[in-house]
DNA sequence: CGTCAGTCGATTGTCGACAGAGAGCCCGGC
DNA sequence: GCCGGGCTCTCTGTCGACAATCGACTGACG
């Protein structure tokens, strides 16, 4: 059945369940699925074009990865986050990055920074051209390079899944333009650190910087992370 | 088929898949399971008496965890662990325990320490009659706690993953007595700086902590969660 | 003798169907 | 009118079977 569904029609090598995985993130992600919506199984399949088996295997990834919740014989949903949960995510986010920096200043080799120089650069452009999409992008790439150029592997599969949830609350930031040149700015003092290998005031930068992106958020947009029953809004 | 294997004969409330995930933590962690050995579905699902399915979904979810490792349409097999992601494993795990900390201290509420100081009385005892067993399950019950305490539910989430990994570390750790003392004393400055309220010295306590456990691990021994293959053992 | 194509067996990936558990609804009793 | 019991119905949990793929073995050819 490789004709069941359009969009699982391009590559048959990957498997259903990391197709399923791949469209769920994306739906998750973007706010196609909103937070406390139900996942009923036979529903998503049907709709997806495949069966239960490689879908359920795909929840259980969607599970570890902290992005949906399942009752035992309740059913499935998307989590919902509270404010606390996203002072959870960026603290132990700062931990993390923090913990990158420390690797990469340990380095014995002088790190090349361009590629985060680069970065920023263009972070800097795209927060001058008012393009939020461009420097969240950016802003993602960045980070991602961080612990990337730390070589910490287990601390890469850590991170991704911060990440995930990272994005998932990004994507609902609505910032004003004033705010886009300071998340752009504040890259800076990061870079300074790593290259005077200075990890006390690279793990402070860090902090402060992930702190700022942090405070971005207002009880009001954390508010559209969490399920529509617990606003007070009735369910279609 | 509530009488398809004995073992799974107790709770019938817990499905399969957990209990398959159970059954796979406790084999792989004690070490039944080897590192690099193979894990066919067919052969695993018949010998715990339950079909496919629910193996599959539990091999997804050990998947998650980092305890086995798929190839896709080649197989699934423990996941060995060399020296360096031993290093890598104690070092998040400092940078965790240290955000625990930072938050026990933060918490504007003095915390309650007893459980802790009684923990690392306990060990204190273990120590001093050569108790490994019971050394390393206070060890743990410890660091927990601490983690616990912290109150911060995605940290607790993210220690999980990494204590798994820890306690499959530990298994096979060979301690001299000496060592013994040196592990239950070296707790005791973590609870000092946080009875202080001294951010700084507690991390460094931690990280001091961790490394002495992490440096109790020689070549020898992380050798021995590598495959055979690997060390130059032909298989039976 | 080495190499490559074809075949075969083993194992994973996927499917459809059945059984059981909960939730909600309806009805009867108090 | 309110509460409890039973029914139904949806959905999850589980199973057995089929199909596709990969590796290894075999045999023929250069």
């Amino acid at each position: 059945m490789p004709e069941t569904h359009p969009a699982l029609g391009q590559l048959q090598n990957k498997s259903l369940r990391q197709h399923v995985v791949d469209v769920l993130h994306e739906a998750i992600l973007c706010g196609d699925l909103r937070p406390g919506q139900p996942l009923v199984e036979t529903e998503l399949a049907a709709q997806l074009g495949v069966s239960r088996a490689p879908l359920r295997e795909a929840i259980q990834i969607l599970n570890s990865e902290g992005l949906v919740e399942t009752i035992p014989r309740r059913g499935t949903r998307v989590c919902s986050l509270d404010r606390k949960d996203i002072v959870e995510l960026y603290s132990l986010r700062g931990a993390l990055e923090a913990l990158a920096i420390a690797c990469i200043i340990d380095q014995s080799d002088p790190c090349d920074l361009r590629r985060l120089d680069a970065l920023c650069e263009r972070m800097l452009r795209a927060a001058g051209e008012g393009r939020i999409r461009k420097l969240n992008e950016l802003d993602h790439s960045f980070h991602d390079t961080l612990i990337a150029m730390s070589g910490h592997s287990l601390l890469q599969t850590t991170w991704n899944l911060v990440a995930l949830r990272v994005r998932r609350v990004m994507t609902l930031r609505n910032m004003r333009n004033d705010d886009l040149r300071l998340v752009a700015w504040s890259h800076l003092p990061i870079l300074d650190a790593i290259r005077d290998r200075d990890s006390q005031r690279a793990t402070r930068a860090i902090q402060t910087h992930v702190a700022s992106g942090r405070d971005l958020i207002d009880d009001d947009q954390a508010a559209e992370l969490m399920p529509a029953t617990a606003r007070g809004i009735s369910e279609a």
